[in-house]
DNA sequence: CGAATTCTTGACTAGGTTCAACTCCGGTGG
DNA sequence: CCACCGGAGTTGAACCTAGTCAAGAATTCG
């Protein structure tokens, strides 16, 4: 368990959400973590095509989930920010669908299938909040489809930032419509489906428009919030912040 | 409980995928189930920020469920067959953030929450299965976002008609590389993210090119199965097919 | 200082959209 | 029985968003 319990907090906010568990499920959820681990920028944390028996837990960096095709492009179908397990479902999953790939240097907690199995099986309500959590990265899935499949270069660079900025806002580790991108073009066209070069552009038309500024080394304030929303539709809800009260 | 066991079938293949439960535990779940209802084509079964309190299972027919945006553009994010559950994950979830639509005429049945919560307190491995397929929507999902990120519209409908066919045949429906795909050109453009018209031109390709052979019915016959899944890159170990022996 | 990334810009290209018209078919009602 | 209607599919032409290719600027790092 980890000796500084500040760095759990994110993912504290994030598993209360559901439930919330009680104190004893959490504290024993806590106990199966390993201690903090670093993971440098461009570690494959798990290969595609393999079977992991650990989850891993992020601490602080980001984490893509990335699908590899033929002809060498790549599609990273998830971000991760601190407090999410970046792959709770291969859990239950057999070989792994994508890569698993810090985009930038982490910090992690592991935590063992066979404990994981254990804790579930003791504690059905906790396997129910773990479960949650990978029903919302399904959420998410379903809100990306709609954006690759049915919105311009523009709406989907605005997307990603309300997405993002509230997700990091939520564990706590943004504010005042400020945070830290940490991802390079390329990065983000690989996740909206683009091509670097006209994520390049459109970035530079937000900044003109004045609805983000966005300096080279990834901090991004979002000058005009309800403009850039309502460019990119972007409504919160399939977040699932609200939490959800088990009877 | 259904009165004819014979419909069910579809979705007893699929949960015994993972684990399996027990005999028990499975007939504690069908015993929840209610007799199997009619769902009118075009029926919308749960609409966009509601909250369900009852899931869904589909016995036949085709299901999508489908996020509508402003423009009155939709994207339709996930397609169900015979067998799948519809909205398992709205078990879990809060709000839902998207609309649930018989794409044709279907037959179903559906589990009350305040069931499937005693169910999988009481057996944590059924907990667990249920879980499993809400997993492999997720990685149906990434797989989809890799498709409409990354790929062209050729490579799209061919992927689509290899996934369905893969689905529909591993639950008993469908077989000798023929099936029903019971989809207007209008539905599919709205799960590839493409125009109607462009649907319909890269589905004369795919007839010229002697891949496919489709109907206005929407009969489909895979003439030529590897050509299509090589152009289409389609690997099925995304559906988890194989199963997962659990410890 | 040179090497490597990332970002930026311009010119050209292409895949897919839009709009509009037309066909084919099944169903409906006079 | 036929006229009409509506939905699905089909076709053509014009347009446009985003991709590709290629080169140059800016920054970091060894």
């Amino acid at each position: 368990m980890p000796q500084n319990p500040s760095i759990l907090d994110p993912f504290l906010r994030r598993i209360t959400r559901y439930g919330p568990p009680s104190e004893e499920e959490i504290s024993a959820l806590v106990a199966v973590l390993t201690p903090p681990a670093a993971a440098p920028e461009g570690h494959e944390m798990i290969r595609q095509f393999t079977h992991p028996r650990i989850s891993t837990l992020l601490l602080s960096g980001t984490v893509g989930r990335v699908v590899t095709l033929s002809h060498g492009a790549q599609q990273i179908t998830a971000l991760q920010v601190p407090g999410d397990f970046v792959d709770l479902h291969a859990f239950l999953l057999g070989d792994l669908d994508h890569s698993i790939v810090a985009l930038s240097d982490c910090l992690i907690s592991t935590a063992d299938h066979d404990d994981l199995r254990r804790l579930t099986d003791r504690y059905p309500r906790l396997g129910r909040a773990l479960w949650f959590l990978t029903l919302v990265d399904g959420a998410i899935h379903r809100q990306w489809l709609a954006v690759l499949g049915r919105r311009d270069a523009v709406a989907r660079v605005g997307f990603l930032i309300c997405e993002l900025y509230t997700r990091i806002k939520d564990v706590g580790l943004a504010q005042d419509n400020r945070f830290e991108l940490g991802l390079t073009q390329v990065q983000i066209a690989d996740v909206l489906g683009l091509s670097a070069v006209h994520v390049n552009r459109v970035a530079q038309a937000l900044r003109r428009r004045g609805l983000v500024s966005w300096d080279r080394y990834g901090h991004v304030e979002i000058r005009d919030w309800d403009a850039l929303a309502e460019l990119a539709e972007f409504d919160p809800a399939y977040l699932q912040l609200e939490g959800r009260r088990e009877p």
